[in-house]
RNA sequence: GCGCCCAUAGCUCAGCUGGAUAGAGUGCGUGGCUUCGAACCAUGAGGUCGUAGGUUCAAAUCCUACUGGGCGCACCA
């Protein structure tokens, strides 16, 4: 767009002083031209650093080759009104209505695939994401992990990759057994039995709403069972109860996952006993004290880890490294694991497997997203799986909103902590920044919608024509789409600053989304979106979008269903509705 | 003790592949609704970018040390 054609005119103009003999020790352009927007609007619309880059190459003041690259630019005067060469050495372009009235019109052509890219070229990628054990509520640290999973694979998808999610489920283990057993022993006291809540395990009352779930579906048949029985069943139905739950809430949160992958069946199909043969195979394991090692010091990892314990059973890192040879398996180009931080100690010995059965490490991408400090009035929530979790994903959702919930987690990078307090959420989730994106959307569908209905007067019930009729309205869509020219009356010399910042935010918008996907960071699209919005609320505050002039009008209408498209796509990736009337 | 992550406005967070006067939101002060949605806009105050060195024409950004906080260092998962 409009970066790419600036910096097109910048390369020739260094290509030609170079050249002259302008640009002395330079036979090339050895630095990369970035055309990025200034921070300061008298800095101009557009800006170029190049000159202080190749200071160091060309051996003269930033400058003096900022000036001497002046001389040599060739611009056309509706596309850049003017340009000047600022202290230290910066060029700095004021962009005149040309190429923004083109960038619209690509906006609007384009439509929901504006800012689409294809960086993937279609690569397949696989996301694993939340995979948290069934054996208790989903908390805050779980959401963090399952939003920003879902906005990178939107994001990807967005870019182009065949994106695939996948939630790992630890169905099977000790941590299930135990489930089983405090599940037994919750289910025989809420009918009624008095039995001994064991002491290690899982705290009664996490999970006595799924224990009652289970009650309330299969009542008290189970009572007949003896307890080697009833473990076992109560730790299927509840683990099931559990299950269903986290997916309904997911769900509800705008997570959607294409597979629930069964670590239970990697041990049912004999995976891991194959993968423990696959490493003997290559000779990556040794046996000692009666358990099975990894040779993982070998491969990077401080020391070697147990795959098979001496009693027989296998490890979690045995059961990790049969899942990601199984997604090795099923072909993908990429692999990225979102993990919370507490299991960073476990990537090296994760990498060691992978190198340790001769695939491609640098493929497999672990993500590690720091915790979420809850607070509520300031004071901090602990939150703990062995004391039961105190405040659930699903109580902040019901308590905040899942739009601003998800609006909170999404914003952030995930390398950082957080702190969320509730009752600040709270307190401002009337105007937090997911309703104040999702206003500047039903703001202008509140347009375009007072532009193309008709009006009933209230008094007189009397229906006055819509401003623009719908046959008009189909003319200009198509207008919009290829003759640029419509836009040039958007532009009113008084208010030109907040027109301009408003196109240029959309044009910016694929940059964003580069930037973004290359740095795994959604959370820059949901500022984005912010910023996006607040331009559209100054714009409105100082242009009227329907007037009595109607290629006024025209033009005008062509800017807010522009952005409205922009925010529609980069909500779609955060995964936040795009409502139109709210 | 060793390793990883973090430290920016009262609070919540951006900015980090070095570039112009460090930015938003929130909170606080002031002003603005006869007109397409005031759930909005304008404006003010508020910062030794944890500390100390180093590299550089240029450091919040890179390097080193230190301080403070989080997490991890199992034949647990």
């Amino acid at each position: 767009m409009i970066q790419a054609k600036l910096k097109a005119i910048v390369e020739q103009a260094i290509a030609k002083a170079i050249d002259a003999g302008e640009l002395k020790h330079l036979s090339a352009c050895p630095v990369p031209i970035v055309i990025e927007a200034p921070r300061l609007p008298e800095h101009g619309d557009l800006s170029c650093g190049v000159a202080l880059r190749l200071a160091c190459h060309a051996k003269t003041s930033p400058i003096k080759i900022a000036e001497t690259i002046a001389q040599f630019l060739e611009v056309n005067s509706e596309n850049v009104s003017r340009f000047e060469v600022a202290s230290p050495g910066f060029i700095n372009f004021h962009l005149g209505t040309g190429w923004l009235a083109e960038a619209l019109c690509e906006v609007i052509k384009l439509g929901s695939a504006f800012g689409k890219l294809d960086l993937g070229a279609g690569q397949k990628a696989l996301i694993e994401y939340v995979s948290a054990n069934p054996t208790g509520d989903l908390h805050i640290g779980h959401g963090r992990g399952a939003v920003y999973g879902s906005c990178l694979a939107n994001l990807l998808h967005f870019v182009g990759f065949a994106v695939e999610q996948e939630f790992y489920l630890n169905d099977t283990g000790e941590q299930i057994n135990q489930l089983g057993r405090c599940a037994w022993a919750a289910y025989k006291r809420l009918l009624g039995q008095d039995v001994v809540y064991p002491s290690e395990g899982y705290p009664e009352d996490s999970l006595k709403d799924f224990v009652n779930q289970v009650i309330k579906e299969h009542g008290d048949k189970f009572l007949s069972l003896n307890d080697t029985a009833g473990e076992e069943t109560l730790r299927d139905v509840t683990m099931a109860s559990i299950i269903l739950s986290h997916k309904n809430l997911l769900d509800r949160l705008g997570v959607k996952f294409n597979r629930w992958f069964s670590e239970l069946s990697l041990h049912q199909k004999d995976q891991v006993e194959a993968v423990l043969s696959e490493f003997s195979k290559r000779g990556q394991s040794y046996e000692s004290d009666g358990a099975v090692w990894l040779k993982a010091k070998e491969l990077g990892d401080e020391r070697d880890r147990v795959l098979k314990k001496s009693g027989g059973t296998t490890t979690y890192l045995a059961a990790d490294a049969a899942y990601h040879l199984d997604k090795y398996e099923r072909g993908y180009d990429r692999l990225i694991t979102i993990w919370g931080s507490d299991h960073h100690g476990q990537v090296p010995g994760l990498k060691a497997a992978v190198k340790a059965l001769g695939k491609d490490p640098n493929k497999l991408e672990v993500i590690l997203t720091q915790i979420v400090n809850l607070s509520r009035n300031g004071q901090i929530v602990r939150m703990s799986k062995r004391m039961g979790t105190v405040v659930t994903l699903a109580e902040v959702m019901d308590e905040v909103g899942t739009d601003a919930v998800r609006y909170y987690l999404a914003e952030s990078n995930p390398q950082n902590p957080i702190n969320f307090d509730l009752a600040l959420a709270k307190q401002t989730s009337r105007e937090n920044p997911a309703f104040y994106i999702q206003y500047a959307h039903a703001r202008c569908s509140s347009i375009l919608r007072k532009a193309l209905e008709p009006s009933n007067n209230p008094d007189t019930h009397e229906l006055t024509p819509a401003p623009v009729s719908r046959s008009q309205w189909d003319k200009w869509l198509s207008e919009y789409k290829s003759s640029p020219e419509v836009f040039s009356a958007i532009f009113d010399p008084q208010i030109f600053a907040h027109q301009k910042r408003l196109v240029m935010r959309l044009v910016s918008f694929p940059g964003e989304i580069e930037d973004a996907a290359i740095t795994r960071s959604p959370g820059r699209l949901a500022r984005y979106a912010y910023e996006l919005a607040n331009d559209l609320q100054k714009f409105y505050e100082v242009c009227r979008v329907i007037t009595p002039n109607e290629e006024v009008t025209r033009a005008r209408l062509g800017l807010i269903l522009a952005t409205r498209q922009v925010l529609q796509n980069v909500l779609g990736i955060i995964g936040i509705s795009a409502p139109e009337k709210m």
